[in-house]
DNA sequence: TATTTTATTGCACACGTGTGCATAGACTAT
DNA sequence: ATAGTCTATGCACACGTGTGCAATAAAATA
């Protein structure tokens, strides 16, 4: 009734368990009779591999944590979603944690990563994390890092990022170029580098478009009451006839306020955001979608993890993958602007 | 710069390595100033204990194995999260896991999980998963299995489920009650448990309000366009004036099939849903939202594998928790049917 | 002072696995 | 027949931790 051991297979064998351990391997020096009687046996008794045993003599323990502020996000959900069939067609099993965007559970996830041994880490920033120096507790323990998204760049790891000061720039140079005057930006607040560097080319796109009406509104929550809050004043005078938003809860307040104000998509109003949901492109035409490449990210923060894995010496690759976001128009098919 | 251990801490300070070991588990045999010398020391070197090796030791490994079908989907991302959140705050960390909805990739989770040692697992079972008994393996091996929303009730372990034949039932009667008087369903393949109790609920409900019209049109995948080609068939001939959804797509589906042909709900129109997304009530008021009550949810899975871990007698506890959906209409305010 | 109790620490083992080395037996070649 | 090679298996150790028991020293009691 008890877990059957490779000890507990030797024994009924009358073999020493490094006999058995190293036919399970398939070992060219154990004879082949050995073996497949030792086989036939594991299998007729289920044998399973401990893993903490294997980790215990050095081996890796083929475990990678995840750590994302919070999983119940579309975005990030579908990023462990990605990074977890990816892991596992590897041969690696998941561990995911989440911050709630508090630096105290971050600093308690990256004890408990380092307790298990992780064989690596791809881990987003909470939002309260201006300094991620505590991070560097896991190269201390050698447990290679790859920063995804949210990052911080003061530390000397892998990251991958999306190309947010351009996208900003473009979708107002997009704006400006058809004839949009006074494109406002409802975004997050900038202690994220995702939101700060969005702010930043969201003003450098006014300044190359020739364009004077800026109004970059902060949001604490990305709730729809506070969207609303924020849209209700920046509508109350000086009228945008543009709005780029961080997220798609936005969009959809700006949607229903256009809707009440009676104004028309993308006739009377430009609009256009990051994320999405289902159905989105057949609510309203002529949005501008910022389409993250979210498989393209998974994808480099995995393989730059691995490689981190399988060769240390590249832990403190200070390299940064930045992937370009797409610029496209709902309609009856998606037009694209930027690859 | 290797990892400290134990050990090192016992030679550095000339006591055996269990003395060590008592002293950091705060043992009272321990002299007070031995225990504070090495609380000094590991502190300052930043020892931090192996779970491995405890594991190895018989001690529980902490670690909850989650099997869900797919991450990236609302209802399973939102339950993820709040059990990783439940999880942390008890010491657990979680290893979470995807079938996508295979059979094949369920079995190799399985063999995963034993592999990992888990303390304990909650599952939810695959659409292709008609015969659940592979995840009886896991009581082979002594691990606590709990089966959450998508069950397979012949397995004799502890479940968590909606109340879905009775959801349908009252939906259906409700629309009845308000004079709907042909009451169609969308729905997904009754293999998983939960399409089948709902479709059952559904003409259960038919029955007991004596309607005459029914017509449960089954999609298998949950996506827009699979549903408006469900929905075309629907409205084609012998149109409904009313609909359940299982899916928030569905009822996206539904509200833009509507709006085309002008009908408005819930005048002319009865919709109600499971799922939603940010904004919905706002889209389209009169809707009836069939609400799951996640965290009550989640909370009661997860309460139930902690006593079946720390009282491996209950792991044969075939015991069904049952909760409620609420019936909510969305309007000015969400007005309550059934709590 | 002799003896018992108490306080503190050390020793040895176990958990499951893999690997370098030694050993034993069988076969080959001179 | 003896030495040498090859094949197959066993032995012992290591990984990090915790615990029952033994041991030592110090303190308390008689």
């Amino acid at each position: 009734m008890k877990r059957v051991t490779i000890k507990d297979i030797a024994k009924e064998l009358n073999l020493h368990h490094s006999t058995v351990s190293r036919a399970l391997r398939d070992e060219k020096s154990i004879n082949p009779r050995t073996r497949e009687k030792v086989l036939a046996y594991a299998r007729k008794r289920g044998y399973q591999i401990n893993r903490s045993a294997l980790q215990l003599r050095g081996d890796k323990n083929n475990v990678i944590g995840i750590v994302v502020p919070n999983i119940n996000h579309s975005f990030f959900s579908n990023y462990v979603s990605l990074v977890t069939d990816l892991a596992f067609k590897h041969g690696f099993v998941v561990s995911v944690f989440q911050s709630n965007e508090s630096l105290d559970q971050e600093q308690e996830i990256i004890k408990a990563l380092i307790q298990q041994n992780v064989s690596g880490v791809i881990a987003s920033v909470s939002m309260e994390t201006k300094n991620a120096s505590h991070f560097s507790l896991l190269s201390d323990f050698h447990i290679p890092l790859i920063l995804f998204d949210r990052v911080d760049f003061s530390l000397p790891v892998p990251k991958v990022v999306l190309n947010n000061t351009e996208v900003l720039q473009n979708t107002v140079k997009l704006f400006a170029s058809r004839g949009y005057k006074r494109v406002a930006y409802l975004s997050g607040t900038p202690v994220s580098s995702v939101f700060a560097d969005r702010q930043k080319g969201y003003f450098e796109g006014i300044e190359q478009a020739g364009l004077s009406y800026r109004h970059c509104k902060i949001i604490e929550n990305f709730t729809l009451e506070e969207s609303q809050e924020a849209l209700n004043q920046l509508f109350g005078n000086d009228a945008p006839d543009a709005l780029i938003c961080d997220s798609h809860i936005f969009m959809l307040g700006a949607i229903m306020k256009l809707q009440k104000l009676g104004m028309k998509i993308p006739e009377d109003f430009g609009l256009a955001g990051f994320g999405s949901f289902t159905g989105m492109p057949l609510i309203s035409p002529g949005l501008i979608m910022l389409k993250q490449p979210e498989n393209e990210m998974a994808e480099a923060a995995f393989s730059l993890l691995i490689e981190a894995i399988e060769d240390k010496s590249k832990i403190e690759k200070d390299e940064t993958i930045l992937c370009k976001a797409s610029i496209l128009e709902t309609g009856s098919e998606g037009k694209l602007y930027t690859q």
